[in-house]
DNA sequence: GAGATGCGCTACAATATCGGTAGCAATCGG
DNA sequence: CCGATTGCTACCGATATTGTAGCGCATCTC
């Protein structure tokens, strides 16, 4: 079941897998929005435009078996994996920045 | 029209859009497939595990929009700015090889 | 103990998105 | 003219996502 994750690429090496995962709705801004500080299940909601339950639990379930989050007590949380890629989408965040300043707007 | 390329998010805030627009099936892979050399239309159908043409006519269309991807005699190849987030890819390739090695592959 | 609140989560139907197949117009080389 | 390749569209069935309602549970407060 847990290798069903890989929806595609029949390849199985990790970018793939985590291209896939990584390209489906949600994924990333979740990530994004737990990148500060755990979050419930109804605020990880709010952050994330209303996304219906059912998707959001979907998308957690995928991420807690990749171990890039986790579910305790005080809510949704990134795991040690999770902070980690974590960082990278802070440099996606700058590369964003740079990006939005000198592409003309009509193009975003 | 180009506007309304962010799905979910109003806040317009660049990391948003991006977030968005990478977390659309087939668009991180195609920026992946991309990172080396120009493709044409079906030789990035191939690569993508046989997208249909459909889907990738699509993204295509997306990603040229945000100036991420341009389309000249060769075929398909990054722009400046696509190159840079391909740059991103490759840390992110470094990255999942670390986590599969440190990751149970049950969890993958 | 009876609300009232917030939690994670599920059921179900509607809608949006994606996939698979066929095939077209344009271009190029021979 | 012929065949091969290009980018791409039309069509339709399959899958993924959304929107809404609400359940069972735990925790407070009175």
């Amino acid at each position: 079941m847990a290798a069903s994750t890989t929806r595609g690429s029949t390849t199985g090496r990790p970018i793939m897998v985590l291209l896939d995962v990584l390209g489906r709705r949600w994924t990333l801004r979740v990530l994004w929005e737990l990148r500060e500080a755990p979050l419930t299940f109804r605020e990880l909601q709010a952050r994330c435009d209303q996304v219906s339950p059912t998707s959001l639990n979907k998308r957690l379930k995928e991420l807690r078996e990749l171990q890039l989050v986790r579910h305790d007590e005080r809510g949704y949380a990134l795991t040690r994996w999770g902070e980690s890629l974590g960082t990278q989408l802070l440099d996606l965040d700058r590369w964003a920045g740079r990006w939005a300043r000198r592409v003309p707007h009509s193009a975003r």
